[in-house]
RNA sequence: GGAGGAGUGGCCGAGUGGUCGAAGGCGGCGGUCUUGAAAACCGUUGGGUGAAAGCCCCGGGGGUUCGAAUCCCUCCUCCUCCGCCA
């Protein structure tokens, strides 16, 4: 969430950063709505030290034994101007906090301008994609293929966009989820955690999925609960309300979790195969970092989750989100986009974003050095990666002439040595 | 799921309607003393908002009252017992 000072003391400014994302919102309303809140706020507590004072006299002139029922009389006037005067306030308070939590951050000024994904910047491509002697296929084909992917079946217990592999590529997904966990927390330097998988509507709110995108959620009304979409969720929310050791900072956590999207809207795309699931496996990064140090810890989950691919040796590139494209909650955001042959093209497999105190603010996580004043931290994550986009790009990328599937080596000691995946 | 108990400052803990943002202790910080340390003693020690005065915060929300940490409702969390269960 923005800071209402800073819409309040720059308009100007924040209405054009706002802009830049297209369709920027007239916040002059809000503007209204908070001076008129200010005022009512100033009125119900002028009208409140007043009753303060009053109920002091009341008392002592209580104890004293003298008769109070005139300053009594005049009291209760004053309570009921009070109560209405902060009634007010209070549900001016409301408005100005839900339009607050409807704008989106603000985009770094060295985010590139555009209006979609066509506008994004390549920063660098690693890799080169391997020519093939024979036309590869997809990941779905060749999984089905093996006998070791099965959607019909997935479809029927559940329903569309749900998967489910066995044998050699089920242990696959496995393997590639503990080789990311393994680098993250050995070489990058990452704690390890589980945390819930359905959270809350305040935890939704914190990380900004809510209350505008919850459409896209899986929504347990009987027990208030939502599924993650990310385990960015759980752990960011994990430290809301907190003030934490700025000596701690930065915090660097990874999750393997599964995550859960309606993907509302995205009919028609994607329909085939593993790239666009209800459910999806994913590694992800979650950094809780001081203000001055979020510009670096982008860079370095960036590499951190660009380790990954090349380690298990598939080209990808490196895009700079435009304004345009941006995540609601981000300020700054670099997908990693992986290449799949069958497709012939670059498809996202990571993103890895800052978002500032925009987060922070909304979960109220804080950090104090010794003696300083609370600040809000700054929050940035990035998947390290997407589990079964990942499983995608390996079977398509190693796939042989004969429908088989090299095993990277990278994945072979988590897979007791398998070097090839043929049919059961 | 049923029955009961409990949530107060970094921690422990007092406070059952009035001058209580809250005794006391521990811990932290500063000081006195000491060659240094310990002990002792003195002082200090939450957050939000605001230019300030002030206002708000005793698990969350709501209510009663002139006045709530204290009374009522509701939700959440934790503990104990029973039931069920990976």
């Amino acid at each position: 969430m923005l800071d209402i000072r800073r819409i309040r003391e720059h308009p100007e400014e924040v209405a054009a950063a706002l802009a830049r994302r297209g369709n920027g919102p007239d916040l002059s309303a809000l503007l209204n709505t908070d001076a008129e809140r200010r005022a009512a706020a100033a009125e119900a507590e002028e009208m409140k030290a007043a009753q303060n004072r009053a109920s002091k006299q009341i008392a002592a002139k209580k104890g004293a034994g003298e008769d109070v029922s005139e300053v009594l009389a005049e009291m209760k006037a004053i309570a009921d101007r009070q109560k209405a005067a902060a009634e007010k306030a209070r549900e001016l308070d409301g408005q100005v906090n839900d339009a607050l939590l409807s704008l989106p951050n603000l985009p770094d000024a060295d985010v590139p301008d555009g209006g979609g994904e066509d506008d994004n910047v390549e920063l660098r491509r690693v890799g080169t994609p391997r020519a093939f002697d024979f036309a590869p296929k997809p990941h779905d084909e060749l999984g089905e293929a093996l006998g070791l992917m099965d959607f019909a079946r997935a479809a029927k217990i559940a329903q569309a966009r749900f998967a489910s592999y066995t044998g050699a590529v089920a242990r696959m997904e496995r393997a590639l989820a503990a080789f990311m966990l393994d680098l993250h927390t050995t070489e990058h330097g990452f704690t390890e955690v589980v945390a819930p998988y359905l959270v809350n509507a305040q935890a939704m709110q914190g990380t900004g999925q809510l209350p505008k995108f919850g459409d896209d959620l899986f929504h347990i009304t009987e027990d208030g609960l939502y599924l993650i979409p990310t385990a960015e969720v759980s752990v960011t929310n994990l430290f809301a309300g907190e003030v934490l050791d700025g000596a701690t900072l930065p915090l660097k956590l990874a999750a393997f979790s599964p995550c859960f999207r309606r993907e509302a809207g995205s009919y028609g795309k994607d329909t085939r195969g593993l790239i666009r699931q209800h459910q999806f496996h994913k590694v992800e990064m979650v950094l809780l970092a001081r203000p001055e140090q979020s510009d670096e810890m982008l860079d370095a989950i960036t590499a951190h989750a660009e380790t990954v691919l090349q380690r298990l040796e598939l080209p990808y590139r490196v895009m700079q989100l435009c304004t345009g494209d941006l995540g609601f909650s981000a300020a700054s955001t670099r997908d990693l986009e992986v290449w799949l042959p069958a497709q012939d093209k670059y498809r996202e497999i990571s993103s890895c974003s800052n978002f500032r105190d925009f987060q922070a603010r909304r979960a109220g996580i804080r950090f104090k050095d010794a003696g300083g004043k609370p600040q809000f931290v700054h929050t940035l994550n990035g998947s390290g990666l997407a589990v079964g986009r990942t499983l995608v790009a390996v079977m398509e990328n190693y796939q042989q002439a004969d429908g088989t599937i090299q095993v990277p080596a990278v994945l072979q000691p988590y897979m007791g040595g398998l070097k090839v995946i043929s049919r059961a």
